[in-house]
DNA sequence: TTGATTCACTAAACACTGTTCAGTAACTTT
DNA sequence: AAAGTTACTGAACAGTGTTTAGTGAATCAA
């Protein structure tokens, strides 16, 4: 049994330590630069050791999305202790926005990335970022149940404001803005989101 | 003088069969399935061929986003002879998201392709994509010089609306809106377009 | 302890990419 | 006809993801 747990352990812990390098690999180079040789010189195993770990690529984009999701969750914890549905509405959006801008490789990862989306619904990753987006759903019918908007129709409200949060980050991390000077994308960024703000409250 | 211009004129053909066959591989297989030696084998030359007529890979790239940006104009084109601002810019609207939905693989090249942007500004693809743009924002121009909004931010007032559209459609063609059953998606999005109609309409 | 078995690991290869370069054969000029 | 130019290609390079055969060490059974 002790044999069997241990090699149990180091199998985890390599694993993780795979996990570790990508990650660090990622956050230097961004996902182009993340390759299974890059990986395996870091830690120092032959590239095919990696394969014996992980099925293939996917699986450690899988890992990677997870990681991803938990930063955005992590950033948007903040919101979730304010009493006012509406009040935690603004500070879910403004943090969600914020994080796109801060972390746009993360960002890219969860939501821009062409990757194997096919299974996603059986990963870990899209547990956890149902549940963030669970939580904006919620935070969206606590509003209508407080009478926040006239419309009833919870769903198409969250949806609207998430389209406009994620096509404001999308347009900024794939360099969609170039029209405009890279010193007013910030201001019109903010002055966007008020907007929004003021158009929710006429719903 | 003959000679140099029939050289000239098949030099220019030559570069048309090459992106004609870019541009057939790219409709059969998406940007993924498009690689010079699939150009090549379809037009009968071998792979060096390719580099004797476009720079790089780069550059048959920007060619495409020139043919996806015309077949965005093209799809636009019903929105522009509509006299009253306000109807147009609803026009241009659905049109928008309409040739999103329709024509992922156009509006990925356009929009979320993580690709050479660097030096966009001095693609021909660019000046066409900057008139459609321009043609949206003078019309919310008009639209706030007719007084459809109190607000007088023209400015912010385009970019919001941009961003909403961007966001339904680029979520749609990066596959983030599986927690919602396919069937209700086109829906959903109809919904939030009349939504956001409504919303402008307060501004 | 010894011989058999399993395990962790790797070198080398394969099949793809984009790209370059030396060489060739045809076309054009002199 | 000789010289020069042009259009083209085979073969290679470097960089991807991935597989496979083999090796030496760890583990197990006797």
């Amino acid at each position: 049994m002790s044999i069997a747990s241990r090699k149990e352990r180091e199998k985890a812990d390599m694993r993780a330590r795979i996990l570790s390098a990508a990650h660090d690999i990622f956050k230097e180079n961004g996902y182009d630069g993340l390759n299974i040789r890059s990986i395996a010189e870091r830690i120092e195993y032959s590239p095919a050791t990696i394969y014996l770990y992980y099925k293939d690529k996917n699986e450690i984009f899988f890992a990677l999305q997870y990681e991803a999701a938990a930063a955005k969750r992590d950033h948007l914890l903040p919101a979730t202790t304010i009493e006012d549905p509406w009040e935690r509405l603004i500070a879910f959006g403004r943090l969600y926005v914020d994080f796109g801008l801060k972390h746009p490789d993360w960002y890219d990862l969860l939501f821009l990335t062409r990757a194997p989306m096919e299974h996603i619904e059986n990963q870990e990753c899209w547990t956890l970022g149902m549940a963030t987006h669970s939580f904006f759903v919620e935070t969206v019918e606590a509003c209508v149940a407080a009478r926040y908007f006239k419309s009833t129709d919870s769903a198409t409200i969250a949806y609207t404001l998430w389209c406009h949060a994620h096509g404001m980050v999308s347009l900024f991390v794939r360099e969609r803005m170039r029209m405009y000077p890279a010193e007013v994308r910030g201001e019109l960024a903010k002055k966007s989101f008020e907007m929004i703000v003021k158009m929710a409250e006429s719903l």
